[in-house]
DNA sequence: TATTAGCACTCTATTTTGTTGAGTGCTAAC
DNA sequence: GTTAGCACTCAACAAAATAGAGTGCTAATA
């Protein structure tokens, strides 16, 4: 059977009707709501094939028909049209123009949210690739030694270190020097463990102190691998949708919001290179193909950004299979835009 | 009407068994129930005096009876025996041992939510009496200064400062020795503008960089004031109870949870010195009594806690009403106590 | 006087039955 | 190929019937 030009606008119309009411749509709607002009009983010998191929189903033998997920497909890929660039352009989100990168996060995802009613989530910058700019120790007092780690993206980390033994300022200094010229310019990737065993053999093996010291530092640079940031929102907007609202589906949904290590993975699996045929980096998950059990009723879709000098992550907004792709989608690249818009800014004196 | 040890017994059974499985009460399971050896009939004499009195109500005509938030009150305040010591001492909450007051934090939220399978909240410290200890300006790129500043309870804070026009290092060192004689051993309350400005006519009015860096400094002394983390865990646990579940209770009481602002007030009402009667500084917030709209069919048990240095904080549990009191208060007692032992026993040999 | 057995009564929760209406599939006519 | 018409299906809702837990009251009992 082909998929004609008919069918397919008429799948778009059963389709947009669903997202809006969430109810199945019946052959009368449609006969109406398009410019097709076909009466009723027609709509139904079209709807018929439609099923048989897959792209709608029947909750029961007298109802309507609601898209399958093959039909969410189609629909995705070929039948929903973006909006107008227009329109993005009109819209702004209020996004707070801030230098504290994770302030921007957490306002990202409660925009997102309230502007989608969908759930969002964001992972903070994965600082794999970072190079390493800047790393002091000083003295805070005679046992104790605070370190600071300064990467591009202006990633800062501080580790405070107690020592078993007093270090003297000129060890420190030494210290100081070997780290920076021996670690800066390298991306914490590329910070090994054997670097940091030659480095405390060329700092002198004879002091446990030194070791220490090192060690402290080098555990600071590897331990942010682990746990990225996540920041999430919205998560009750999912009772908005009857389709997800009961206990137990609920449940499960928030509960994986809350405890975001299952979201990192999933959130991980968009590598920020890996783009859609549009060239967005955007990618929707319909139903059994999120990455996580859990969603399978829903809707994922998930966006990278890259906000320069290694500061890249991933957004994720998770809805009913009948959410408002367009309207998620146009978010998401209005966002976009708007991100650039503050950091490159940012940027561009400094470079 | 008279309060007698048996109406005591009486309402003492009918909460605890209400407790454990949420249904009304009636007069034959407290007969067969308690060793008091009375019939139903009698027991129903007792409760329709108990309900007259305000202790219990009905829900309707022929059903059992429920507490009332009076009676409640009555239980945790009377009623209610402790759990001996010997249980307490017995069960190890499993917090592992680790520096980062955050990760603390985190987990002991995570273990007491697990643990009384109610949702859980906890402040992280304030650190508005806490003494500034070292604060160190250092130069990162030409036109970028980092400003490093170290409090009690180790409490770390960076802020990296974009300059408008170049500082030297003489500059530089002046500053740094200025802000820490003029701020050092000063708690963070006690810095105020006109101490700012005061230190920025010293440094030399000439300079807008210096102020500037002051400027920064001082923001990022105060900053800290608006948002206190706080860290919740099992906000679903509230679908485990069916007069919780329902969609729209639920829904707010997560977005409460979720957005946290409003727990801010909350906790900090359970200021931390005032005790309750047997100075655990432990309260109970019954129904109505919540300091939370949205909370008025719950209970909120907070304790407070002082890990030493100014850092203070509040822990919170919400649960229904009919949660188990002894349990969670037992629990946030044994917290109490191996909060201390992984703090003390860190802070003993720097003392 | 306090307790208890017994019984009528109340009211929710559950099940059963009936009714409605949206929507389909099929057939026959256009 | 399209459409009108009709019998049929089935969820959703409403009404009625039933069951059972629990009460309050009265009268008998210790």
């Amino acid at each position: 059977m082909d998929l004609d030009d008919r069918k397919k606008t008429i799948l778009k119309a059963i389709i947009q009707t669903y997202l809006e009411t969430g109810e199945p749509v019946g052959s009368r709607t449609i006969s109406k709501y398009t410019d097709l002009n076909l009466s009723s009983a027609t709509i139904r010998n079209e709807m018929s094939d439609l099923e048989e191929m897959g792209y709608i189903l029947q909750p029961h033998t007298s109802a309507g028909r609601i898209p399958s997920d093959k039909g969410y497909r189609l629909y995705v890929d070929e039948l929903m049209q973006e909006k107008e660039q227009e329109v993005t352009e009109i819209k702004e989100l209020m996004i707070e123009k801030t230098d504290r990168l994770e302030k921007v996060l957490k306002q990202v995802v409660r925009v997102l949210a309230s502007n989608t009613n969908y759930a969002t989530m964001i992972t903070g910058p994965v600082y794999h690739q970072t190079k390493l700019k800047f790393i002091q120790l000083s003295r805070v007092t005679e046992t104790q030694v605070l370190a600071v780690i300064v990467a591009e993206g202006n990633l800062m980390k501080n580790q405070l270190i107690d020592l078993e033994e007093a270090i003297d300022d000129e060890q420190l200094l030494k210290l100081n020097l070997l780290l920076n010229t021996q670690l800066n310019g390298l991306t914490l990737g590329e910070i090994s463990l054997e670097m940091i065993q030659r480095m405390k053999q060329q700092a002198g093996i004879h002091s446990k102190v030194i070791g220490q010291v090192v060690d402290t530092v080098a555990e600071a640079i590897q331990g942010d691998e682990e746990d990225t940031p996540i920041y999430t929102s919205g998560a009750t907007n999912i009772f908005k949708y009857p389709e997800l609202a009961d206990t137990t589906r609920a449940s499960q949904l928030i509960s994986a919001l809350e405890d975001k290590r299952e979201l990192v993975d999933m959130l991980k699996e968009t590598s920020p290179g890996e783009d859609d045929a549009s060239g967005t980096g955007i990618q929707i998950y319909i139903g059994k193909e999120s990455p996580i059990q859990t969603m399978s009723d829903c809707s994922v879709v998930t966006a990278s950004y890259d906000l320069g000098e290694g500061m890249k992550g991933t957004i994720g907004i998770i809805g009913p299979k009948r959410m408002d792709y367009e309207n998620v989608v146009d978010n998401l690249k209005t966002l976009k835009v708007q991100l650039d818009s503050i950091f490159k800014k940012k940027d561009e004196p400094g470079t």
